[in-house]
DNA sequence: GCACATGAATGCATAGTGTGCAATATTTGC
DNA sequence: GCAAATATTGCACACTATGCATTCATGTGC
């Protein structure tokens, strides 16, 4: 139960991702919709059945597994007394190091949504499980009366990342560990739109406010 | 194109109903995933065929057709120049206000919520189509470079409109129009937990906070 | 009224999805 | 090696979803 078998598991991974690799290329060489499930375990080189024993259905092959938070991180998650979303963040932070990220599939995968965007809906679902866990953090701290707030926290949060993790797809030069930063920076951006009152008609000048400067940094400054 | 036919439109807005409750009964007394479309269409009096004709898939007719924004509260919001929540807040006020809300249906859907919440992704996303719009909207103000913030915010809102949706389904003495309301401060407590440094461990006494007070109202202090 | 255009409902055929089951092959623990 | 556990596969089957042709109802112009 701890550290199971080798060989099996190994090639289990392997083929999951030749699989996720050729659900990828060939939606992205004949488009999506005129994939099927026989053609994409054909270039597997596995059968069709094979193909479902390891994933549900054709998105999920494309999108591929997301990760979800190890026993560990959630138990440190549970001992610290930071700030929520501070610990929120350390908690993916720890997250993002322990799974490897591959970013020429996660290139793949962006390509794909920029010419298929009906696979968005599917692909911010697939964050599905990393959205309750996250929401279960959230509950573990604000008490599970409040799980809808948890749940729209968590909402907020995973959104942010799914974005971020396709800017780190695309920028060679981005490091893996700054992805929940500047998703983190992202959220700061939402808090500021949230916040009543804000985008105020500078009484100086010009109509038009400098629309980078809303999107730049955090928030504009709070009236009492 | 302006007051189309009559007689047709009626039935057909009428069937497609017809449609929708017949889905939704039938997947609340046997489970979601032991209805087929052909049992459906026999409940709603139609042949399977035509249920195609109304709806594009058995989750479209469980949940139904979200309602969208008019070219008239578009309009209003373009010529507005308060706040961008505000603003998307009273678009959403006409919005409601214009679509007559069945909260019987309403109450239906949010028990099949109950029963199967596997349906709950397929839930948020039929909202899709009104995010979008949303964020359209707050593009208007924010331009096109910040579009990725405009989704984000979008799926905010929406997600919390939804979860008022739900309340309001079950609660006979709210009115709709209080829907955004209650939605808005969902969002302030949204705010709230995204601010940073937030959940003050008080330097006086007991280590654990009141869950209470982080989610009954916006937001923790803050410090500049 | 009547003839015609338009849209809706239906049956039929068909491609594709997804699952259960049983047979077969492979890996692992011993 | 051998037996248990696990994976792969083929096959059958129920269901989803779409295209097409036909029939029927409705609305329109004259």
């Amino acid at each position: 139960m701890t550290v199971k078998s080798s060989l099996r598991d190994r090639r289990r991974l392997q083929t999951s991702r030749e699989i996720q690799r050729a659900a990828l290329t060939l939606a992205l060489r004949h488009g999506h919709d005129s994939v099927t499930t026989e053609a994409i375990a054909a270039e597997a080189g596995i059968s069709q059945r094979t193909f479902f024993n390891y994933y549900l259905n054709k998105d999920a092959a494309i999108i591929g597994n997301a990760p979800s938070f190890d026993d560990d991180t959630v138990a440190r998650f549970r001992e610290s007394s930071g700030p929520l979303l501070a610990d929120l963040l350390q908690a993916l932070r720890r997250l993002l190091s322990n799974s490897d990220l591959d970013r020429s599939t996660s290139q793949l995968i962006d390509r794909l949504l920029v010419r298929s965007p009906d696979l968005l809906p599917i692909f911010y679902g697939s964050l599905k499980r990393l959205r309750d866990q996250i929401a279960d953090l959230a509950v573990m701290r604000l008490g599970e009366d409040a799980r809808a707030d948890a749940e729209l926290l968590a909402e907020a949060i995973s959104h942010a990342l799914a974005d971020t993790f396709r800017i780190w797809a695309n920028d060679d030069g981005m490091s893996a560990d700054s992805i929940v930063d500047i998703a983190a920076a992202k959220l700061q951006v939402l808090r500021g739109l949230l916040t009543p009152g804000v985008q105020p008609i500078p009484a100086a000048s010009t109509v038009r406010p400098d629309t980078q400067a809303m999107t730049s940094t955090a928030a504009a400054p709070i009236r009492p």
